[in-house]
This record gives structure tokens, sequence and C-alpha cells, in this order.
DNA sequence: TATTGGTCTATCCTTTTGGATAGAGCAACC
DNA sequence: GGTTGCTCTATCCAAAAGGATAGACCAATA
């Protein structure tokens, strides 16, 4: 059995990578972090059995790096992982093609064993999403989300539209919305609240 | 050594002890999902070399948690973990006695070393948090430093000028002043800037 | 089917910000 | 004395941000 984990927090990995060769002999674990580097990983070898990844991790961008994978490797099985995730980005995650998605409130042991169950083809959807939902405080829709990485960058509402590829009033909007959601009265004050709330992660 | 790690997240939790145990034979590591469960557990095992808690868990309320912790048990070695710290939480954790921060992005290696080294009664900084404090230290005026702190807090112009009691004129003028020497194009960049070099007190 | 929520756009408008330029008071320093 | 740096203010102007309201599309859902 071979793994990739895709994590930017070099100790999550190694850690993580530590305890599944120790329960499980015989397995290999890779890491990588960011979702550049596991796609390099991946051309090179062409052995994993599964792939990692976390929802929250420098060129994930939402589901976009899932889907980038996806697209390159789509025999690939493909787990997310995150600590705090929304419903539909679960969901999404799902309709992608993912074959589990795994909350870092998992035990170590049941994590083993998610990792069994979608190795042998099932899905693994975990027990407490129906519950553990609303964890989040602030509640962003897709777009707000990504809209709040481009403020959290110092961005003008014009360099997001062109990122983005919207236009400039439809990033007021969203901007209005984080503002509203973040109880800030401006675009400065919103930032730091994401900051202050840990968002900005 | 015995090693209580407070994180929420199951997964971290057993990864990380399970890590430790193997590399670190005679280890041994309670976890605990809260501060609350964490402060339930040093009540009834004294023999806790050190406190691994997680910046950012229930219980925790910034660093309140920290606090309590080291009130009740002044004499316990605590460190802090987090993903993403500002770098006045980290200043702010050393002031209440932690000795050490510990950032996801440590190798599990490097956190090993890092927990001998509390453990032998230093304070364990790490190497990127030195060089991005002390790094460059932009000079600002006393009426620069005044304006950064409303800034901070996201307020207008027009409001820093009342709370100073200056023209609306006055402020810009040091916000273009704070934007410059912080390489910022605007005073939401700007604020970023701070907060990552720690500036923001 | 009707409704809701997220998305995108548009047109107005006001306020805020950012930038340039210029003058003046004041304290520290060579 | 002269210079330098920090301070404060003023008058312009252009760009950006913020806010209100309204119309439209689409997907999921009741």
């Amino acid at each position: 059995m071979r793994l990739l984990i895709a994590d930017d927090h070099g100790l999550v990995r190694d850690a993580l990578s530590s305890h599944i060769e120790r329960q499980a002999p015989g397995a290999i674990v890779v890491g990588a972090a960011s979702v550049d580097e596991a796609v390099a990983l991946l051309r090179q070898e062409k052995l994993i059995d599964l792939l990692i990844l976390d929802l929250r991790m420098p060129g994930m961008n939402g589901l976009d790096g899932l889907q980038r994978v996806r697209t390159e490797f789509p025999a690939l099985k493909v787990a997310l992982m995150s600590g705090l995730a929304r419903p539909d980005e679960i969901r999404g995650a799902f309709a992608r093609g993912a074959v589990g998605f795994l909350p870092k409130t998992l035990s170590a042991t049941e994590l083993l064993s998610a990792i069994q169950t979608m190795l042998s083809g099932e899905r693994f959807i975990p027990a407490d999403l129906n519950t553990a939902d609303t964890a989040d405080g602030a509640s962003f829709t897709r777009r707000e989300r990504e809209v709040l990485d481009y403020l959290l960058q110092g961005r003008s509402n014009k360099e997001i539209a062109r990122s983005l590829e919207l236009e400039e009033v439809t990033v007021k909007l969203h901007v209005r919305g984080i503002c509203r959601k973040l109880g800030a009265k401006n675009r400065t004050q919103a930032v730091m609240r994401a900051v202050e709330m840990g968002i900005a992660s």
C-alpha cells in the first residue's frame, strides 16, 4: 500500500506517515507540501494507491486542486482531509470523484480503517458529517472564500476581479457579504477579523 | 518523559503520540481534546513533564487557556503549537511563561529535538520566528506607530483623526508613510504586512 | 411547480482613500 | 547659523471603496 500525503504542515505529514507505517507494516508513505509538489511526485511515481489531500493548503484554492489532480490522474484514488470543512465542500469533493473525506477529528485507528476501506474500493464517509457541519462560526460561500483569500493579500477590487474573471461590481458584492458575516465595517477590519479568528490559513 | 498533547484533532493527537513514542522509547504520551480535558488530566496525573497546547482549540480563547493552565500549574512546562500564529500571540505566549512555540511546519524530527530542548530547561524558539521578528524592524516615528495602531483596528482616516485630534489630511500623510515603509500598496496590505512582521501589538 | 440561495451584472450615488505639492512650526544636531 | 527630520495643515485631484436597488440565471429543494 502506497500513500501520498499532501499537507503543508510538515509536522502533520511526518507524524501521520510514521504512524501509518508503524500500524500497517509494508505501507509506504510519501509526503508533499503543496498540490504542485504532489502532482510532480505523481508524474514520476505511478505507483501511488491513494492520495490524501489537505483541503487548506497552497494550490488547493477550494476544490480546484482536487479537480486538477482528478483531471490529470483520473484513475487515482483521492481522499480529502480537513480540520474544518463546509458541507458544500464535502459534497463538492465527492462530486469531483473523491473516494473519501477525512476530518482531522478522526482518531488514528479510524483513519487506518478508513484508508483500508478506500483502498478496497469503497467510499469513506465519516458518520459525524451531518452533525459536525457548522463548527465554523462564519460560513462563507465558495466565492466569498476565494475573494477573502485575495482580500488577505491586500488586493484591490479591480485586481480581484481580473484574477477571478469577474466584474468589479461583483467583487464588491462579495466583499460586502464578507464584511457583513465578519461584522466588519470595511475590508481592512474584515482582514483583521479573519486573522484573529484564524480563518487566514 | 511524559507528555500531554491537547489538540482537538484526534488525528493529529494520535499520529503525534505514536510518532513520539516510537522515536523516543520510554516516552509516554497522553492526549486531550480540549483545555478542560487537559486540566482535568493534570489534576489527577501529576507526573507530566511537558504539556503541548494547540493554540486553536476549544477552551483556548486566544491565550486565556494558557493563562489558566499556568495559574493552576505554575511549575508545569507548557509549549504552544499552532499551524498559523500571529507574532503577537507568540510573544504573548512567552510572556505568559510558555517554554516553547511549535509551528506545525516543523518536521517530526525537529519536533522531537524541540521537545528534548524544552525538557532540558531551555526555551524553544523556532528559527524562522527569530528572523522574521527582528527583520528590518521598519522604523516608524511616534505618530506613525499611533496611526498604525488604529489602522490595525480597521479605523477610517476620519475616525483616527478624531481620536488623535488631528486633521484628516495629516492622518493620510502618516498612512502613506506607513505604507511606504512597509512596502504596501494600501492600508489593508499594510495591515497584513504588519501582522506578518509581528508589528501588530 | 414554486421557492430559495448563490451567482453575476448593471446603474446610480456618496464616502473614503491615495497621491501631489506646498508652506510652516519646532527640536536636535553639526 | 544652517540643516535635517518630524510634525501639522492646506488645496487640489483621481481612484477606489462602499452602499442601494434591481434584473437575471441556475441548481437544489420543498
